[in-house]
Parts: C-alpha cells; structure tokens; sequence
DNA sequence: TTGAAAGCGCTAACAT
DNA sequence: ATGTTAGCGCTTTCAA
C-alpha cells in the first residue's frame, strides 16, 4: 500500500498499481467500452486490493451527470412518506438513480433551504411533496432545466408534472358516504397544521359536499403535538362532553381515529350504530384495532412509484412524452365503524 | 438573461453580469474574504436577478470539502429511525454539515452496498446503525479516514467511536423486574429478523438472567411481515392457546406488545395480576392505549444526538479527543403492565 | 480589495 | 483494446 494514509485513493494509485492508464481503469469500473478480460482484472484485483472507492464528485463533474434524484418530503414521522419512499426505491433500484431525502418540517422556508441544498448538487429530478412552495422554490426548480414530480396531491397546477389524489375529492366521497348512511350530527377532528394543505383541502371539500346535502359540521377540534392516538381520545372525550348528540366523528388521520375508537368502545358506545367513525390513510396499523375503521387509502406507494417512473423515463430519454397529471383514486373502505 | 436555457448557470455567468471576476464572485457567495460593499452587493444582484445556484460538485472537488455525514439505517418504516434522524438533524442544523440517509432493509450486502456508494460523495462522517457488518464495510469505513459513529447498540467493539445502549443489559434488566414481581411462566414473543442483532442480543440478555434465577422460558413465537398489531394479537393468541397457564408475555417491540394488550383486554384477562406484558422501545404511540403498557426506553433521540456531537466535533476540529464509546441507560417504564 | 493561474479527480472525445 | 488530451466549475494560492 504506497497510500500515505492521509490521502484517499485515487484512479492514479490504481492506475500505478495495475500498470493500466488511469482512462482504461476508469472504464473497467465503469463497465465501459472494450477492456479484455486480462486487464480487467488486474485492474479490479488492483482496485480490491488498495480498498479503492471512486470519487463520484469528480466523476460527476468531469460527466456532468449526477445519479440522484432529489426527493423533498414534510416529515419522516408521518408514515406516509416512509411508504412513499418505499415506492419510490422500489422503481429507483431497477435504474442507477439514487434518491436523497430531504426533509421541511412543513415549513416553506426550511422547503426553500432543502431545495436550494440539493439543487446545488445537481440531482438528475427532484420529487417534491405537494404542489404549494414559496416563488423563489417554484423559480428554481423551473430554471434547474430537470424533470419535476410534485406529489400526493393533484388539485392545483403543476410546475411540470404531478402525481397523486385529489384531497378535496376525497373530502366529499367521505362526506357522501357519511350522509348516504344517514349520519346527520357531524363532527370534525384534526391536526392544527394550517400548512398542511392535503389536510385542508379535505377538510374543504368535506364541508363542501356536507353543504351540498345541506349540512353544517355540528363541532371542531383540533391538536397538535403530542401522541396521535391519547389525542385522538382525550379531543372525542372533549367535543362528546360538548356536544353530546353527535352521530359521526370525521377524523383527519387514522391514529387520531384509532385512539377515538378505542376510547368509545370502552364507553360502551355502540359503533357504527350509535356513533360512526372514519379516519383517513389505510395505515396498516389499523389491522390489529378491535374494530376495523373506516379510512380512506391515499395511494402512497404508487405515487411514489409512478413519480420514480416519470424521473427514470426521463432520465433515459429527455424528450419522451411523459404524463403530467397522474391522478390517482383514493378507496372508501368501510370497516366497521360506518354504516352502509 | 443570456443564459441559453440548456446550459445551467455557471459561476462565470454572474461574473459577467455583474462585471466582476469569477473568483471575486466566489469570495461574495461564500462571505470570505474582504470584499467592499459595493461589489458584493452588485454580484448578489446579479446572482438573483439571474436565478443562480452554485454548482456544490464543482465546490467540493475544489476544496475538497463535502458537509455531508452519511447515516445509514436499517429502515425508515419502524418508528426508532426517524427519531435518530431528529437526533441528528437537530445537532446538525446548527452546523453546516447536512444528513443524507441510506437504508439497508437488515441486509448486510445491501448496508455494504449503500455505504460504498455514500462513501463515493466524500462525505465528512459516517453514523451507521449497528456494530455487525460485512468485512468489506468495516475495511470500507476504516480506510475511509473519516469519523465514524456506530450508533444503538454497545454490545461489541467500535470501528471509531459508539454510541448507544446495551441490548443485551437491557434485556437482564427486564427479565430481573419481571422475576422480582414474582411472575414465572414466561413468553417470548418477537420478529423473525436473524439479522436483527440488538434484537437477538435483548433475547440473549433476558434468557441469561432468567437462567440466573432458575426461570426458562416457557414458549416462544416470531413473525415477520404484516401489521405488528394484529400480529401481536394473532401469536399471543396461539401462544396461550398452545400454553394456557403463562403468567408473562415478553415482546420484541410496543407494537405486538400493544396488539396482545387490545387482545387480552377483550377477552376480560386481569392485567397485570393473571397476566404480565412488556415491550421495548418506548414508543409515544403507547400513550393512548387503555393501559399504559411496561417497557423500557431505547434512548433513540439522544443517541443521535450524541453520535452528531461526536461527528461535528471531530469535523471542526480533527484532531479532537472524542469519546470513544457513550453507553446510555435506558430507563424501565412499569406502566400499568407489570406488578411491581 | 481584487485578479490570474493552477489544479481538484475524473470522463468525453479523439487518437492509435 | 488502450492511451492521450482537454476540460467539467469551482477554490486554493499567489501576485498585484
């Protein structure tokens, strides 16, 4: 090893150790072009031997292409991006792209700082959650000249394309079901998150379609911060004490819906008679409830897949004709806390 | 704007709409050096104006330096990840140093994978899950020359430095409590995941110290896949089906631990007098369950703190005393699960 | 306070 | 099948 131990490797000491020009080493670990066998493996037994590992920032400059995709998310505590991610990954490692994760907080500006970071690194896409972001983040990502995939939502205008549900339309397929099962007292439950648009715009399109059916929501409550589940409860203890004759709980995710579950159950209120229930996502989590809540699926891994799909394809070819709307279509699952 | 809308914006491109040199430009966008007032104001100007972001793979090669610390762990969708992330993301953003994730699934080829590619950035540091790892990671990471930080577990030797609890005390300590409480036909209940090593060593630990006090354990049962929920409610019924007369049920993790609590609660069983239930991990989830369940906390957010600590320092200031080895202890929870 | 030259470690393009 | 040359877009270093 004539490595002084204070530098890293470079394609030189393998080049040297080998007795292989540095450009015929670059292409045998790249798998590139015409290198006979014999050469190859000297090269790569040179390579292994010194722990050689390339250097993707001079690769990447010399090459002008970087194999990331960066992908900028709220929270990684929501479990919904994790299963997005999960999508995305699942496409990206059939490519050589990679993805890098970013995370905002659900604050624009910190979206702003993220975007700003990983732009400068070049990234061949970026995938970036919802389709609301300061001007500065919309100027940059149309000047950055890379495919853009904004995600989880589709009701707005897309700076290049967009994959995801329509949250205003899932807000009023909720509300049909309530009222076609002839709920009537309405309450609402959610997070005090006024930069969570996907969350407001069900909310909207909830009370919206309750209007239409010529009902008002009958209480509110909202929380932020703490345990999901023990707020869940402790807001329907609240707002059952407040209104009493409430028939049906809409919650604004499922684990403040579970927590509500379990508390009424042990109240021994009958549900879905006596009250109805419904969250939204199709967490997974649900599947061990005593009761099977009602929820709407969000579609989170196809979005990430479909998204991953859109970048991939046009990575290989930048002028292919790639969707620009992909909207998905949330499932009403019914479980067993709302009437048919 | 001349920029012909192929090409990204280069550095020399504010030099010339600004009249300024390249390097001067340079100097204003990074704040070194002196330059007047006047120019740096009219180069900020013409940054903006022309929408430029700086090209961070060209910076890097040319300084050699690269502000990010790979963190590499097993997987996003359980619950402890994302809160080392909060850990190291809260210490970090103080610094100019920046996380970029890596997740392995548990699989040794993959993590070696991932780390390669990682270690290809340059980065400035590595905080990597675990002390079990392919002979070509550890020579990887060694060779690397930069700080490393094994993070969750203690039970073993440090490449570099580590930081985090020892599964297989805390595991003695749970089956010491339970013993104490005088419980003595004990269960196991846990992940089929051979390649989870901090759970295999929490397993070791309580067989050890059951062993010690003349207790074996009386069943054992493991899944994989699927909602942890339901799961935990699924083998806790087999199990006490298979072995009616347990009086204790030791879980892998809060989530089964929380599906056998739901579980034994409908069928009317007095806990924790006919039977006893203890996680692991401390997970907020747990505050809205009807009984606050026993289990012990993994310190997840101070680990990543700590393992950040440790990276920054090392990074400001390279040839800084560290500690070496920081094992937290994690405190017991009864809750409402396990006599005292 | 500013500028010019050299080069970071690779790869594209063009030899041979 | 292999080698040579000339950068990629910045920053370091040195000069003015």
């Amino acid at each position: 090893m004539a490595n002084d131990d204070t530098r890293p490797l470079t394609l030189r000491d393998v080049s040297e150790a080998s007795g292989v020009s540095e450009m015929t080493v670059s292409r045998v670990l790249r798998n590139r072009g015409d290198v006979s066998d014999a050469t190859r493996e000297r090269v790569l037994s040179a390579a292994k031997a010194l722990g050689y590992v390339p250097n993707k920032i001079a690769g990447a400059l010399a090459s002008q292409r970087v194999n990331l995709v960066a992908v900028i998310i709220p929270s990684l505590r929501n479990m919904v991006f994790p299963e997005v991610m999960s999508g995305i990954s699942s496409v990206l490692e059939e490519t050589d792209l990679q993805p890098v994760v970013g995370v905002t907080d659900y604050l624009p500006e910190k979206e702003e700082r993220v975007l700003y970071e990983m732009l400068s690194w070049r990234p061949s896409g970026v995938i970036i959650a919802g389709l609301e972001h300061t001007d500065a983040s919309r100027a940059m990502l149309k000047a950055s000249g890379i495919p853009v995939v904004e995600i989880m939502d589709v009701d707005g205008t897309p700076i290049d394309a967009m994959v995801g549900i329509s949250h205003r339309r899932a807000g009023r397929k909720m509300a049909q079901a309530i009222m076609k099962a002839g709920y009537e007292r309405i309450g609402f439950l959610g997070t005090k998150m006024p930069l969570d648009h996907r969350a407001r715009k069900r909310f909207e399109g909830f009370t919206e379609a309750l209007a239409k059916g010529g009902i008002e929501i009958a209480d509110q409550e909202f929380y932020s911060g703490g345990s999901a589940l023990a707020k869940g409860r402790e807001m329907t203890e609240t707002m059952l004490e407040r209104e009493p004759d409430l028939d049906f709980l809409y919650f604004s995710n499922d684990m403040i819906a579970a927590g509500a579950l379990l508390a009424l159950l042990e109240k021994g209120v009958e549900i879905p008679e006596q009250i109805g229930l419904a969250g939204f996502n199709g967490v997974e989590l649900l599947d061990g409830l005593p009761r099977k809540l009602a929820t709407m699926d969000a579609c989170r891994t196809e979005i990430g897949v479909k998204a991953a799909e859109i970048i991939a394809e046009r990575v290989n070819n930048p002028d292919a004709e790639t969707p620009k709307v992909i909207e998905l279509t949330p499932k009403i699952s019914y479980g067993d806390t709302l009437r048919r």
